[in-house]
DNA sequence: CAAAGAGTAAGCGGAGAGGC
DNA sequence: GCCTCTCCGCTTACTCTTTG
């Protein structure tokens, strides 16, 4: 959130009843956290925005869009001014449509996932280690599998990933138990960082042997489902299989997407 | 009301750039 | 070639929202 936020609840808070001040802010002051924090917390405690010029181009050289915004504590009864025309209702988007804020649209649901959260960074091997259990017995194949992060996405020129994971997937411990290699190297490398986490996360700390969010929506879409115990409602195991998904990191800067192998672990 | 998902924040270490 | 500084983004922590 911005500070203009601040600058403008600091204002009203001082302003006296049916006193009125007008700010310059940038534009974010209508988008976003700012909006929400800002004018739509002052339109909500009594205030009115009674004129505004959203979206004016700064007239130097900086590259700044500015909004003009005049408040007036308590119940306007006269016009209302948008970049000089005059309308019934200004909204914190400064427009003189209804007040809405963006909601989730269904029809978009299980298009996008975020990957799993390991939350025990001793469940990643490196390559040869890997590799050696899987050979030594390919069972083990049902449980490591390469890990893609966003660093592999963004740095490696054919987006592979450069690591490998331990996936329990849902199971109990007794089935993971039966990969002992496996489940030796998470009891030595991830339970005790489990051990040491919050213990409001009782269920986390508790179930060390699995990741803090498997993921499952995201697995059962891309058809790595079977993997699981439990499935979603719905589910089929003859259905959804994938060769390829779009990736995209999530805290990078670098808005890119890529088709990358949907037979591995994601970050 | 709990669990999962979504969003935000920040510590930390790797890696590259630049100075000496 | 070494050291320091800076940038970057992974990883974790935490909060808020949605859903069943």
């Amino acid at each position: 959130m911005d500070l203009a936020a601040h600058f403008f609840r600091r204002a009203f808070d001082i302003l006296r009843r049916e006193g009125s001040f007008g700010l310059l802010a940038t534009n974010t002051v209508a988008e976003g956290d700012t909006r929400q924090g800002g004018l739509e917390w002052l339109l909500k405690h009594g205030a009115t925005i009674y004129a505004a010029w959203p979206n004016e181009p700064w007239p130097g050289s900086a590259a700044v869009v500015t909004s003009r915004v005049h408040l007036y504590k308590g119940d306007w009864c006269a016009t209302r001014s948008l970049n000089g025309h005059p309308v019934r209702y200004i909204s914190a988007y400064l427009s003189s449509q209804d007040d809405w804020s963006p909601a989730r649209l269904k029809s978009n649901e299980g298009k996008a996932f975020i990957g799993s959260f390991l939350n025990g960074i001793g469940f990643v091997l490196e390559e040869a280690e890997a590799k050696k259990l899987i050979h030594e017995d390919s069972r083990y194949s049902e449980v490591i599998f390469p890990y893609l992060i966003g660093q592999d996405i963004n740095t490696h020129p054919e987006q592979k990933p450069s690591r490998w994971v331990i996936n329990f997937w849902d199971w109990p411990e007794e089935r993971a138990r039966k990969y002992s290699e496996a489940m030796q190297i998470v009891l030595a490398r991830v339970k005790p960082h489990r051990d040491q986490i919050n213990p409001a996360k009782k269920k986390v700390r508790d179930n060390w042997w699995l990741y803090e969010a498997s993921a499952k929506e995201l697995y059962h879409t891309i058809g790595c489902g079977h993997y699981f115990e439990k499935h979603p409602k719905g589910w089929d195991v003859s259905v959804n299989s994938r060769k390829r998904v779009l990736a995209l990191t999530r805290v990078s800067k670098t808005l890119a997407f890529s088709f990358v192998s949907s037979e591995q672990i994601f970050f």
